[in-house]
DNA sequence: TTGTCGGCCGATCGCCGACAA
DNA sequence: TTGTCGGCGATCGGCCGACAA
């Protein structure tokens, strides 16, 4: 979780879209990270903040971002808004938070409440992850589903057609929306992804240690041999 | 041109290996542009510099680059050292200086000599450019060579073989080697480039519109629509 | 002179079950 | 249960000259 620059701010997304796009965040964030409710106070540390900019951008902190040498070591804030963002290549989380500091006078006006400590983020259980294979992204084939991930989050198939089979739509982090055809067959039977697989594979340029999570119909891909 | 951070540089290249590499960069760079020698002194604005940065980094200036109030708006230096750049995407080049604010002492001490006016820059006249058409740029074929261009710039084929054909090895701005073939044929006759241009076409990104630039045997593409 | 196209052939893609780990 | 492979049909890449702008 990187905090941005505060002052900067994006408009908050809202309805059905954000709920969903806030539950595939914090999929992927994890279950150590949760964001604290708009309107609670926060602790703001430039000079953490500094340092983290300055190694995430390989930059010198002397050389291209300004330290304010009389700003206090930590400044207590209003929390304004909370976006949730995803790196466009690699899928990496962050959140973007706008911090009002609030005065001597401010600071006492208001006791610290027991929900501003946080609520912890709510991981979702329907999903699943798992680590590509070298057929799984090679381009000979398509993506072998494991079969209890199969049953427990996709839609379940028509069993009396032959093959069974249906249309898959997935949306990512970005809202992109990716179709897959899934499909039960072969001796023994399991269950694939076929069609529109490689699609998705080479534009996210996913290699074989990559791992993907799908979540109900939602998915998002990660690089890396992380695990969750 | 971007002038980059005073103080900072990298070694530079030397041999006949900086020759070609400099004629290149002078191709792309146009007649407009000349580099001061190494000793020479120049004028360095602090203010444009801060600017010009802000603007290409799509960045506030008060927010992210230091501006130094106390600084005079323009600094006479020695200059120490010159590199040759080129963005590893679109070819677009700039040069990286070295500068060494003077002592108003030093200042008096040398007398602006007239060499320090800058030498015009060496125009290469063995090149031609080409705006890439659909057919170029389509999967379905190669690439279609301008008739005096290629009696121009490439090496003479053997007409006496049939047809007359030879690989050519490019080299571009960031010393990567290209393999063309190159094969006189059709009726009527015209000169083509077809085995290793696909390759380019789709390594570089290149899409109808887009300009190349073969000078000898090196070459360079650029994106947009601007003409030398 | 050169941009686009149809023809054609070989390479690759991608779906299938076989098979074994 | 699932990772890899041979088989094989469909699609695409890419070289050719025809033709016209």
């Amino acid at each position: 979780m990187r905090p941005s620059t505060p002052g900067l701010s994006q408009p908050a997304q809202e309805g059905e879209k954000k709920c969903l796009n806030s539950e595939l965040w914090h999929a992927c964030a994890g279950p150590l990270v949760s964001l604290p409710p708009i309107g609670s106070r926060v602790v703001y540390f430039p000079q953490g903040h500094s340092e983290q900019v300055a190694a995430s951008t390989n930059k010198e902190v002397d050389a291209h971002i300004p330290n304010y040498p009389n700003l206090p070591p930590q400044l207590i804030c209003q929390l304004h808004n909370v976006t949730m963002h995803a790196d466009a290549e690699t899928d990496e989380v962050c959140a973007q938070m706008t911090l009002q500091p609030l005065s001597p006078q401010e600071q006492k006006d208001v006791y610290l409440l027991p929900a501003e400590l946080g609520t912890p983020s709510k991981q979702p259980t329907n999903y699943f992850c798992k680590t590509l294979t070298a057929s799984d992204t090679s381009t000979h084939g398509g993506f072998s589903v494991p079969r209890r991930a199969a049953e427990k989050v996709f839609p379940p198939l028509d069993y009396t057609q032959q093959p069974p089979a249906q249309e898959l739509i997935a949306r990512d982090l970005h809202d992109n929306e990716w179709k897959f055809r899934h499909i039960f067959r072969g001796q023994p039977k399991r269950h694939l992804l076929t069609t529109g697989w490689s699609v998705f594979v080479s534009a996210r340029r996913l290699v074989a240690g990559d791992s993907v999570l799908f979540i109900w119909f939602f998915l998002r891909e990660r690089n890396g041999w992380g695990t969750f």
